[in-house]
DNA sequence: TCTGGGGTCCTAGGACCC
DNA sequence: TCTGGGGTCCTAGGACCC
C-alpha cells in the first residue's frame, strides 16, 4: 500500500494557522506581484474563485464577500511544509516529498489497520502543525491520489481514507472524472472526450493497445495503476536537479538595459545559490527577457542569449559576469519588458568535474574560497548582505500589497502571545 | 493599472558512427 | 546503373505535474 498525504488548500491553510479568526472564512493567496489566485480556502472556492484567476478580475467579488487576501509568503509555506514532512517521517520509514504540499508514504510491508492509520496520521499533522491534511491509502500511487481527494469530498472520510476492495475502487472510479486523474492532462482529456471516455472507470476499461497507441508510456502506466498494478516508482531519494530556473514578472515594465541588468543579476545570484546548495556545476546558462503578451497593442519580443562554461562552474563572479553579457545580448531598445529569467542547464556533480588541462588551479581555488565565503556570510546574516554592485539593493522588484509576516523564519516577525 | 513560477519525463527525428 | 543494416547520442517540443 501507498499513502498520499495532501495538505488541504495549503497556502491558505498556512496563513490561517497564524490568523485563526479566518477559519471558516474565505481566504485566497496570490502569486508573485499579486497576479493570480494560486490558493483558495473552501469558502473562497465556493464563491467561484478559480485557480489562476487574475486578481484584478475578481477584485470586486473579493471585496463584496470580505475575502481575506494574502500575497504569497514562500518562506512561511516552505517552513510549514518541512514541519508536516517531519510528522509524516515519524509515521513511515520511507517518504517521497512530491511537492510543497504533498508527500507519498511507502507502506509496503506494514501490517496495520490502514483506515485507522490514515485518520490518525491526519489528526497528528493537525495537532502538531495546525495544517489540515488529507491522507489517502491505496494499492498504487495513482489510486492513493484519488483516495486523498475523496477525503476532501466526503465529510465522512475527512482526514483519511483507505481504498482497496475491488468493489469500492469500481464504485469510486465510476464517479471520478478522468480529467482529475493524476497524469491525465488537458490534451489527453480532449482526445478521450472524442472517444466517449469520461470517468476513470471508462479509462481503466480501454483496450490496452488503444492506450499504448494514443498515450504512450505515461498513459500506459496510469492505466495500469488504475487497475491496481503499481508501476510508478517510489522515489524517496532526492536527486540533484537537472536544471534550475529563476524568473519573475516585474511589477512595472522595464525599458532600459541597466534596470534589466539589476533584475537579472539578482536572478543569477539566486540561481547560483541553489546550484551550490546541491553541489553541482553548470555548463550552460540562458538569460531570457520578454514583453507583456497581454498588451497586444505594444510591440512584442522574446530575447534570449546563451552562455557556456566548458569546464563547468558554480562561481558567483563568473555567473553574474556571464549573466550580464547575456542580458546585453538579449536586450533590445524600444521594448517594454515584463518578465525575465535565468535558466541554468547541463548540471553535473561538482565531484564529477574533469578539470581543464590548462586550468589555473591556484586561481580556481581562490575563486572557490571567495564564493564559499559569500555563501557563509549570506547564510549567517541574511541573503544579499554581501552582494554585487550590479544587484542594486539585492531585491527583485515585486508588488506585494498583502504580505503576511514571516512568522516562523524571521526573528522580528515572531508572533506575540498576550499574557 | 492589474494575467505565477519551477520542474520532469518521453518521443521523434536528425546527425553521426561502423 | 547499382546505394545496407544496425546502432548511439543529442535536441526540440509536447505533455504533464504542483
Amino acid at each position: 500500500m501507498f499513502a498520499l498525504a495532501d495538505c488541504n488548500n495549503f497556502f491558505a491553510s498556512c496563513e490561517r494557522v497564524f490568523r485563526p479568526e479566518l477559519n471558516g472564512k474565505p481566504v485566497i493567496v496570490l502569486s508573485n506581484n499579486d497576479g493570480c489566485a494560486v490558493a483558495r480556502s473552501n469558502e473562497a472556492k465556493a464563491l467561484g474563485i478559480k485557480m489562476g484567476d487574475p486578481f484584478f478580475k475578481i477584485k470586486g467579488l473579493v471585496e463584496r464577500n470580505g475575502v481575506a487576501v494574502f500575497s504569497g509568503n514562500f518562506p512561511l509555506y516552505g517552513d510549514m511544509s518541512r514541519r508536516v514532512q517531519a510528522v509524516l517521517r515519524e509515521a513511515a520509514p520511507s517518504v517521497e516529498v512530491y511537492s510543497i504540499d504533498e508527500a507519498f508514504l511507502d507502506l509496503r510491508g506494514m501490517d496495520v489497520d490502514f483506515d485507522r492509520f490514515a485518520k490518525d496520521l491526519s489528526a497528528r499533522c493537525r495537532k502538531l502543525t495546525a495544517i489540515p491534511v488529507s491522507v489517502g491509502v491505496a494499492p498504487t500511487k495513482t489510486l492513493a491520489k484519488i483516495a486523498s481527494k475523496l477525503c476532501k469530498q466526503y465529510p465522512k472520510l475527512r482526514g483519511g481514507c483507505y481504498m482497496h476492495r475491488e468493489e469500492d475502487i469500481e464504485k469510486v472510479l465510476r464517479k471520478f472524472p478522468v480529467a482529475d486523474v493524476w497524469g491525465i492532462g488537458r490534451r489527453s482529456v480532449r482526445k478521450l472526450e472524442t472517444m466517449g471516455v469520461k470517468t476513470a472507470w471508462d479509462y481503466r476499461n480501454l483496450h490496452p493497445s488503444a492506450v499504448r497507441a494514443l498515450f504512450a508510456l505515461p498513459g500506459w502506466r496510469t492505466w495500469q495503476e488504475l487497475r491496481g498494478i503499481p508501476c510508478i516508482e517510489f522515489e524517496d531519494i532526492v536527486e540533484a536537479k537537472q536544471s534550475i530556473c529563476v524568473s519573475r514578472s516585474f511589477a512595472h515594465e522595464i525599458r532600459t538595459l541597466p534596470e534589466l541588468r539589476e533584475q537579472v543579476a539578482n536572478f543569477a545570484e539566486s540561481a547560483v545559490g541553489k546550484l551550490r546548495q546541491q553541489h553541482s556545476l553548470c555548463l550552460e546558462m540562458a538569460v531570457f527577457a520578454y514583453t507583456n503578451r497581454f498588451k497586444t497593442d505594444l510591440p512584442q519580443t522574446f530575447g534570449s542569449a546563451l552562455m557556456t562554461f566548458p569546464d563547468g562552474t558554480a562561481d558567483h563572479r563568473s555567473f553574474v559576469t556571464a549573466a550580464m553579457h547575456a542580458t546585453a545580448e538579449a536586450f533590445r531598445e524600444g521594448y517594454a519588458y515584463k518578465k525575465a529569467g535565468v535558466v541554468i542547464t547541463k548540471l553535473i556533480a561538482a565531484a564529477d568535474r574533469t578539470p581543464s588541462l590548462f586550468a589555473d588551479t591556484a586561481a580556481e581555488d581562490r575563486d572557490e574560497r571567495l564564493s564559499a565565503a559569500l555563501d557563509s556570510l549570506n547564510a549567517a546574516y541574511g541573503r544579499g548582505i554581501v552582494r554585487f554592485g550590479v544587484q542594486g539593493d539585492g531585491k527583485v522588484m515585486s508588488a506585494r500589497e498583502h504580505q503576511s509576516p514571516h512568522y516562523t523564519t524571521r526573528w522580528e516577525d515572531l508572533p506575540k502571545v498576550k499574557v
